[in-house]
DNA sequence: CATGAATGAGTGTTCATTCAT
DNA sequence: TATGAATGAACACTCATTCAT
């Protein structure tokens, strides 16, 4: 995480003050010179660094991506139980995606949308790190904890998609101040829906069963 | 519906022609001129019937929206129990969405991200129709159907996140082929997420009583 | 040659603008920005009409070219004799690029040693062109005229290379004043060269007989 | 001619790449940083030894110059007669040229072109040696050995124009293969054109001159 | 002596937009 | 109503050149 030489520094201070502008003007609307300016650098030095804007948008990923899939992986592996897994990993997207708000908005606002930006090896660690999700599901149906009638895609979906859906209603409407008031709700109301029923709560069902073979239950 | 003049006939045109070319290649990277081929006319003509390119980009979701959440609202109130209602819902948008890609394109990954969208009227009316799945849920929660602990919030963007993840996911990466498949999928497990855990089903518990009396459960 | 539309006069005139800017301060150094000054129009409107700098200066050879070769094939098809169609084409070379200064500036010094511009049409054309001269000289050779023992690429290295570098020469140093006066030297020596020695003159030989009946003779 | 001090070593270290560059590229085309790179060197390193891109072009005829002045003349002076010495010169330049094909390349294509470099000392230089082509027309005129009704300028331009012509030739298409294979016509050629007629034939004219003044000629 | 790092100055090119016809 | 023609306003990107180390 330590910045290793003068040049990796200057690197990642101008990514800084791009993830910075993109977030405040979108792609289009940032020009080079504003993200110099932002840098306290000069247009050309930004080109010293990278190739193109386009390249040092796709770049504002970096290292950050893998460190937070590693940080992840190592996290959930000392967690018991896929839906304690699963808290955990919704506790810390939110805590993520709200600490680093700019980098939120390039992620979900700009990025996301960027039909070159698949091509990126950025874009393949997200996707790998995302794929957490589904095989803490299918760990979970197979352990009984949750119910193997659920389709996994449709399951990851909805946790996904709640929250990305909630990072970016707090990006573009400020709303609400603190996503991680939320964690126990969202990760009950999903658990509820793929638990396994009957392992989410006894029922004590008593049948006496009379003399003549009619039964009564209570 | 029908439209009423000739002038109105060519707003309609160039708003199809413009769909098309934001769908297949981006706001920025769609040009006045692509979108006056596409509608076989002169880019002059475009601006007699939208003052800016922009504005021609809002007016896409137009009257489309607000016939949307008409036709929704009237098909919603003949739907019994908070439960089918929200199965409606999210069938109607997965087939919508499904049914018009262009407009998709254009509503998700273009619309939803601008920052001065949310100024305009079709933004409000699209929040409006929004607002039906935390009514239906406020009402769930009234009549008892739902659990009165969760919160509507935090369920809306389950329901909605869900939704527009596989809408986006199918846009950009071309599945799944059919959405519909997942209405049911999706539906039942956001029930059994927000549902009064009680109330929610019928258990069918069979007692066989032997002979000497001893019984198992099944 | 009658200019046939707008559109084609609007063309012309950025290359006639063109052509006088090229010639003044070669290609690099001159902008568009000074074309379009020269032309009295925009910048912008110099790409309405070419799609890049580079395709404006290979377009101003244009039908030029083609007029040219015609024009001098229609010429020397009158002239007998391969003696007299040299010195014609001579002449006509040299008058041609004496009175097109700004149009033989941009072909001799910029033109000609663009790597690009040898795949170009208007290349050909003029190669066509210039292979008039070689046609003459074995023309010349097989009616006699000529001396076979010539090198027919030698001979006409031999004459192009005297005309464009006369040609030059006034360009960069201004002198001669004027090309025309040394149309005769030049086909003279030239002829001198490869004709056949005793096929080739006419000797007038002036014969003074005085009274006393000396002679002298001029 | 031996390089002298270490600084001198480096000097012409970047003077061959530059050739080696420009001719490959044109002068617009290349940059320093392409130079630096063929010379094993920095950027900033060149600056150390020439003040700018265009003082290390007009730097590159340099010394070469004027030893093959130098060579020129200590060679022609021990060659009797004036048809010799053309014909030594033109063996002299094709060989030169032929040689030196990236100098040639930046000499031909580039330097000729080029408008600053007639303030140069090198450009001086060069037309000097130039310049011992119309001394020896001159001296075989002197002679008698050429015809004294010869342009000067003219022959000038045919000798030079076709050496340069043929050199150009190569350079842009490849061929000849050998500039020398043409030496001996290309000076066979020229000769005929500039030498004395009547020193190649004589040519005898019996004149009668009759009693009544009449003439007849045989 | 050599250079990594920084930048000023410049320019080709794009495109939304206007307007006379 | 429709458009051909024109352009103002931007901007990404390049590169020769400088200078502290």
């Amino acid at each position: 995480m330590a910045v290793s030489s003068k040049s990796e520094a200057r690197r990642d201070q101008i990514q800084r003050a791009a993830e910075k502008v993109f977030a405040r003007s979108g792609f289009q609307e940032s020009t080079i010179s504003d993200i110099a300016k932002e840098a306290g650098l000069s247009d050309a030095t930004i080109y010293e660094y990278f190739a193109s804007k386009e390249e040092l948008l796709f770049s504002i990923p970096g290292e950050l991506t893998l460190e937070e899939k590693e940080f992840l992986e190592f996290h959930l592996a000392h967690v018991r139980g896929a839906g304690n897994k699963l808290r955990s990993l919704i506790y810390h997207y939110l805590w993520f995606w709200q600490s680093h708000p700019d980098y939120a908005s390039v992620a979900m606002l700009i990025l996301k949308q960027n039909r070159k930006f698949v091509d990126t090896e950025a874009y393949r660690i997200i996707q790998e790190t995302y794929r957490m999700i589904p095989d803490i599901i299918r760990d979970g149906i197979a352990s009984g904890e949750f119910d193997p009638s659920i389709r996994i895609g449709v399951a990851t979906s909805m946790v996904l998609g709640a929250i990305e859906h909630m990072v970016v209603h707090r990006l573009l409407h400020g709303k609400p101040d603190d996503l991680l008031d939320y964690v126990d709700y969202l990760t009950d109301t999903v658990l509820r829906g793929i638990q396994k029923q009957d392992s989410a709560k006894d029922v004590t069902v008593h049948v006496t069963v009379n003399a003549d073979g009619s039964h009564s239950v209570k």
